[in-house]
DNA sequence: TTTTATTGATTGACCATTCAATAAAAAACG
DNA sequence: CGTTTTTTATTGAATGGTCAATCAATAAAA
């Protein structure tokens, strides 16, 4: 079946079935086998394409932080006025977008963010995404609040998200987006309200 | 060397070095030998002791959520006095006491919870954890909020917890406990002061 | 005919568990 | 009190199993 130009096909259905391996199976039981298999494939597909299993993990975990960065621009792009507000609810939104994306995107990231503790190209990774996305909240809230208390606000409605987002991972019952929006607006809301001066 | 009653020693050396091996090298490539290294024992004690690898990470597991709760319940029993205000105050102070904020048992009850998605012994043990801490938290808002609200106030409070929690170990300069502290009690006033009729 | 894509059996490394052997304390005994 | 027996604790080499990576062979397009 050789065609030409495979390697984009081949990539993307890799990933999308790390996803789901992961989802299934959990991330200790994802072995280079049970992808394969999942993707219709052999397993030297994987170290062809990829150099080895690392090297999908890491093109997976790339993918999953690209897609939801690109969830909160897309929201922050349509926005009619630039108010901090705005965009501060685009971020909460995006944020929970993911969700809607499905279960296996949000198993696979907690199962990424569990060891990116202990990998640095994953830490890496992680950690220049947590930055980009906490310096986005910061700068919003500084609109409106000292720095210091924006630099607070920050901390504060980025580990809400991701707390919400944590235990809709691992709630027998899912998540409840609604709920997890509400919270979150509801938080923006509060941290603007502290305001010092007008 | 064998003494009498050496049970529960070894149990307790096994369990501590099974979350600093977790803490240094991560779950994944944490090993029976690697723990029994750590603990100065042979390999065998492991399953002598625990019935296996996963008998001693589940051991290890009970032990991290059994001493949050307490840290929890031993502030709530010193409260001078029985206020929503005081108990919720005790649950975000306890949920950030200083033994459970010890890098390694951060990474390790991270760990765990992700490995728990797919794990069900482990699974219940969170679920149940998360269960006690949710009721406690809605029972005191309950106090000044009607159900919806409390629901909702319980919901944003455990989720901001966990979720500064994760980000406290994951992040490289690690948690600043003062101002989680003050994120979680200042949520809480917050909350409380939304009663719907005095 | 050449190039590109893919296969999957083989290889080498690693790991949890087992269990026969060992050693030290405790108990029993004279 | 000294010696033998029993009990308890521990060891670590051997076992069977799993896994990622490799690469020679294969097959379809160009």
């Amino acid at each position: 079946m050789p065609k030409l130009g495979m390697e984009p096909i081949r990539r993307q259905q890799l990933i999308q079935a790390t996803m789901t391996a992961i989802d299934e199976v959990g991330l200790a039981d994802t072995t280079v086998a049970v992808i394969a298999r999942k993707a219709g494939v052999s397993t030297g597909i994987i170290s062809h394409y990829f150099g080895g299993k690392d090297g999908l993990l890491e093109a997976t975990m790339r993918r999953i932080l690209g897609d939801l960065g690109e969830s909160v621009r897309q929201r922050q792009a349509i926005l009619e006025q630039d108010t901090a507000r705005g965009h501060l609810r685009a971020i909460v939104e995006g944020n929970f977008d993911r969700s809607q994306v499905s279960q296996s995107v949000m198993k696979t990231w907690l199962a990424f963010w569990a060891t990116s503790m202990h990998k640095p190209s994953l830490q890496r990774l992680q950690h220049v995404n947590d930055r980009r996305l906490h310096s986005n909240i910061c700068y919003q809230f500084r609109r409106h609040l000292d720095h210091e208390q924006a630099r607070s606000a920050a901390s504060g409605l980025a580990a809400l998200i991701d707390g919400l987002w944590l235990r809709g991972a691992l709630a027998p019952e899912g998540i409840n987006i609604t709920r997890a929006v509400t919270l979150g607006h509801e938080y923006v809301e509060e941290q603007l309200a502290n305001t010092t001066a007008p």
